[in-house]
DNA sequence: ACCTGAACACCGTTCAAGT
DNA sequence: ACCTGAACACCGTTCAAGT
């Protein structure tokens, strides 16, 4: 009795059609993986699964879901573990860092996450939950935690789109002799830097400064 | 001897044609303070100076280059004054609030600046060259003041788009009974920031947070 | 319920033709 | 040198028609 009946969806058995939310999502992923963010097309989604384009709008009430569905799925890529093991520097620190990275490949998502309400974003909560559990557990205040991860992902986010940065970005060109100190300074910092990537040494000096700081704030009301 | 030669272009006079750079930026700008940034196409800035769309390409190599020329002239929006006048900490702080009110007014900007060279945007070279001063003038090692304000803006930035988020965006919905911890800090921290925006609470947390930490930094460093 | 095919209302950009 | 008008190669999205 399990077969042959035709339109009654049961739980637990999958839809015949051949597009879902996972499928979607599935294929705008492999898309991005491919050709980036710039392939990442209504149509290429719908060539991918062999379907027509606007078959997609079925399932999708727009591009902007599909790329919500995305970012929650590139959310759980994010590695978080340390708050179950580190001590909270540590952990804030280890978690930023792959959160930065993870973004700075995601860049056009950025801009979206901004807007982009949490409901029903089931991956995107379980991160927060697990940083929210570690904040708690270092004796943070309640009411200071959602702050405090809000600020630490707006440089994030921030930092992140400062990866795609060109390495000339601060070549002041022609002008340079009307900005000396600035001139100089640029020159100075890539100088130091060596082999390090100007975007990681501004990321490690504002993170090492945001971690501090907050610490440093917690000290302070306690 | 002034008048009546056709073609030859003399320095000081000003081009007879009906577009330049800065027509087509004032179009921009005025488009974009009536309409937003979905307003600002090429046919949209096109039909305000009364020109066909293709005429724009004889000045502007692509709307890329026009988004450039916005960009350039918002960064005088923003206010740099006090480097001038107030002590390291309090100067950072009023120039921090000031650029992230208006690149929160111009949030589209905001992925657009990541990439852009600074090369012949004389407003925005000029900004970094009075904020560089400031530090310099308040003790800073030449080699860490281009990662410190590299961190500052990335944090502006991502604190920008964060200003468009709506108020409800950590509402987890009907998953919140599966995260507890994170759902009670949500509540927690809007019944204790009263009438201020979560984000300005964010926002002032992580400021006051970064320029603790950096003045850390430059403490450990004299 | 879900898919196709055609169409709509846009985009940014190019280019031959004019002056 | 600079502008027009037509065209190109796309977008995301809608909708009647089919099954």
């Amino acid at each position: 009795m399990t077969t042959a009946h035709p339109t009654p969806r049961r739980a637990g058995r999958p839809p015949r059609s051949v597009l879902s939310k996972e499928r979607i999502t599935a294929a705008a992923l492999a898309l991005i993986a491919a050709e980036g963010y710039e392939g990442l097309t209504m149509s290429a989604v719908a060539r991918r699964l062999r379907v027509a384009p606007s078959a997609l709008y079925n399932h999708a009430a727009s591009k902007q879901e599909v790329l919500r569905w995305v970012q929650d799925h590139v959310m759980t890529m994010v590695d978080f573990s340390a708050f179950a093991v580190e001590p909270w520097d540590e952990a804030v620190r280890q978690w930023a860092w792959s959160y930065r990275e993870v973004f700075a490949r995601h860049a056009p998502l950025i801009p979206v996450i901004a807007v982009l309400p949490v409901t029903d974003a089931a991956e995107t909560l379980h991160m927060y939950e697990e940083v929210a559990r570690g904040f708690a557990a270092a004796g943070w205040p309640e009411e200071r935690i959602v702050p405090s991860i809000v600020a630490l992902e707006s440089f994030i986010y921030g930092s992140a789109l400062d990866v795609a940065a060109p390495g000339d970005i601060f070549d002041s060109g022609a002008l340079a002799d009307d900005f000396p100190v600035f001139t100089s300074a640029v020159r100075s910092a890539s100088d130091a830097a060596g082999a390090e990537r100007a975007a990681d040494a501004a990321f490690r000096a504002g993170l090492d400064g945001m971690i501090a700081g907050l610490r440093q704030q917690l000290a302070a009301h306690s």
